[in-house]
RNA sequence: GGGGACGUAGCUCAGUUGGUUAGAGCGCUGCCCUGUCACGGCAGAGGUCGCGGGUUCGAGCCCCGUCGUCCCCGCCA
């Protein structure tokens, strides 16, 4: 069968929107064959576009010229049809369709186009294998679900543009060819033509160009702004993602937070749920490490317990658990019913996971039932479900797991434990355990309210980082985040480069870290004391950032800011998995775009021009 | 860089201890069908078992290597 031309034939409706009010219109539908049913005289053509789809019923009695363009239709041709909207019969509504109370008889159709038999269907809800998905990715971007994400996407987007306008905000655009800025990590380099052996690099965050608009007196920037990091990929990591990127003149702390927090509300109002309207709660980095062994904690889940001190030294003798170790102890809730056969044999995996660190779980057991660890004496037991109970401030039920961990002094991993390192380690036996259980126990079942979403801001991060390779302190969040006044003026930035506290935060929600922000450094004398206390000397910062300390030269007001993620806003607020599902061309773990086979090798004549060799062999 | 899972028809998957001609569902093609909506019925086509090597009388299955996708660690403040 021949394909129509479209000539002058305009679309009246969109698939999605026609209802029983609509009775007796004659309308014009455009969109793809989601699926065709043949009767032989009677034809069924599920028309779709990315509003919804509608039932158009083709009628040999009727129309055979229109009849005879279904029966040619294959699934994906891209069909017009002018036609009467019909009430149907009693018995043939279907009450699964927001369409299904009626459907087109159809008149004149129109053959737009024809398809290929599509290596996997957009109609179907299963979803093909990665790999097909992403090399046909117009194809899977068809499906309804991934038409759903991606007005999600769109309108929080736009709620947070318009809630930021609204607070004063301008959006100002960034070059994507600049200098490589100091986030840490792995540029993208773009070579200079008309400069042999200069590169650019693509931003891994716009952080200096949005400090320089604060010195030039735009008090108040943002920007949705794509941002680049050669790194290995994750889940929710994309070579390429976007942030929310902000900065403002004067602030407090809690300004930023105020408006971070102002324009999740919005995000997630834009899309269906509203969030409380008390503030996010607050937690310092050492408090979230001390009650959660994690810098973004998960607060869906109860605090880890620190038992040290439940344990009297005779218990301790008894227990065979050294003096002045530390105990700790969490529970994983809803971990269900375990027979003493599940928790022995979930006890060595632990341990298994465990044995080389030089951690111990002492033993496991369901404490409401006051079937406590066996080889524990009972009277320990109950103080740890004591000690649990009061420092979770939560009930315990028959279904939550308990677990108790302690270092082990015969590992040569222990044998200059760091109290930190044992917090972290026991953290993430405690997430570990948590996922091993989520899906079957439906721990993390989402309720599509404000309920499922545990925001929380972690404060106080530590300004500076031990680097065990380089023997050097860096800085853990970047070279530009002030520190406390006190922690200055106290002489610790040279003294005790460990204790000393950043204006750094973070926002978490659900253990996932949406974004990151601080108050920065304003003034030149402050910077070039952090530069120094980094072992950079004057010199190496004049030439890495001598434009930006020759800015601050200039009256630099006091600011701070913050960048979300956009793309794990709307991952979470689809409740997908993976950041793929909320990119349209995102790219495989090795960093591979599988439809545009991007990267690929440049010419001869390409390399020539940019002043490069490629050497495949390193 | 390291660890793990997977790779069999267009898609989703099964394939026993290594043994005859590698199967199913969906999809696809043709025919039939006027009330279906995951329509139904009949018939049919469709395979480099990711790729390369090895062991064996014989390999989808065992061994080695390699490629790809996914997940995790490192890395990403």
């Amino acid at each position: 069968m021949k394909l129509d031309f479209l000539g002058t034939l305009e679309r009246t409706h969109r698939c999605g929107d026609l209802r029983i009010s609509d009775e007796g219109k004659t309308v014009t539908l455009m969109g793809w064959v989601n699926r065709r049913r043949d009767h032989g005289d009677l034809i069924f053509l599920d028309l779709r576009d990315r509003s919804g789809i509608t039932q158009v019923v083709f009628d040999k009695g009727l129309d055979a010229e229109s009849h005879a363009k279904a029966e040619a239709a294959r699934p994906e041709y891209v069909v017009a049809v002018t036609g009467q909207v019909t009430p149907r019969g009693f018995d043939e509504k279907n009450p699964d369709m927001l369409t299904g109370d009626i459907e087109v008889v159809a008149g004149q159709t129109l053959l737009l186009n024809d398809a290929k038999t599509p290596p996997f269907s957009p109609a179907e809800d299963a979803i093909a294998n990665e790999e097909v998905r992403l090399k046909y990715r117009y194809l899977d971007l068809r499906r309804e679900q991934m038409q759903k994400n991606f007005a999600i996407r769109s309108r929080v987007a736009m709620a947070i543009r318009n809630y930021l306008v609204g607070e004063g905000f301008l959006e100002i655009e960034t070059p994507f060819m600049t200098r490589s800025t100091p986030e840490g990590a792995r540029d993208y380099l773009v070579p200079s033509r008309v400069h042999p052996g200069n590169f650019y690099a693509l931003p891994q965050s716009p952080q200096i160009f949005k400090q320089i608009l604060m010195v030039s007196g735009f008090d108040r920037y943002f920007q949705v702004a794509r941002c680049f990091r050669d790194e290995d990929l994750r889940a929710d990591r994309q070579p390429e993602f976007t942030q929310i990127d902000l900065e403002i003149s004067f602030p407090q702390m809690k300004t930023v937070f105020a408006t971070a927090e102002g324009f999740l509300h919005a995000a997630f109002s834009a899309a269906g749920i509203e969030l409380p309207s008390e503030p996010f709660i607050q937690m310092t980095y050492d408090e979230a490490i001390a009650k959660y062994g994690i810098d973004k904690p998960d607060m869906r889940l109860p605090a880890m317990a620190d038992l040290s001190e439940e344990l009297t030294p005779e218990l301790r003798t008894t227990l065979k658990i050294e003096q002045g170790l530390p105990v700790l102890g969490f529970v994983i809730p809803k971990v269900g019913e375990l027979s003493g056969t599940e928790r022995k044999k979930l006890l060595s995996e632990i341990r298994t996971i465990f044995g080389d660190c030089g951690l111990d779980v002492l033993d496991t057991a369901r404490l409401r039932t006051n079937e406590a660890f066996v080889p524990l004496a009972d009277a320990c037991a109950a103080k740890i479900s004591a000690a649990l109970t009061a420092f979770n401030g939560a009930t315990l039920s028959a279904n939550d797991l308990a677990v108790v961990v302690t270092p082990k002094l015969d590992t040569p991993a222990m044998w200059n434990f760091d109290r930190q390192w044992i917090w972290k380690r026991v953290g993430a036996l405690r997430l570990e355990l948590a996922k091993k259980y989520a899906d079957k126990h439906k721990l993390f079942e989402q309720t599509g309210t404000a309920k499922d979403f545990k925001f929380l801001w972690v404060t106080d991060f530590p300004m500076y980082e031990w680097n065990e390779e380089s023997k050097t302190w860096d800085a853990a969040h970047h070279p530009f985040t002030a520190p406390h006044e006190e922690d200055i003026k106290s002489g610790a930035l040279v003294n005790d480069k460990g204790s000393v506290r950043a204006l750094a935060y973070d926002v978490v929600l659900n253990g996932t870290e949406l974004g990151s922000g601080s108050i920065r450094i304003h003034r030149k004398d402050v910077q070039a004391e952090i530069f120094r206390s980094l072992g950079m000397s004057d010199e190496e910062a004049k030439s890495r950032f001598g434009f930006f300390l020759d800015a601050l030269e200039y009256g630099t007001p006091p600011h701070g800011g913050i960048a979300l993620g956009l793309d794990r806003i709307v991952m979470i607020l689809a409740g997908a998995n993976s950041l793929r599902e909320v990119i349209a061309f995102p790219k495989t773990a090795k960093a591979i775009d599988l439809m545009v086979d991007a990267p690929s090798e440049a010419t001869a004549i390409q390399l020539r021009d940019l002043h490069l060799k490629v050497n495949t062999r390193s």
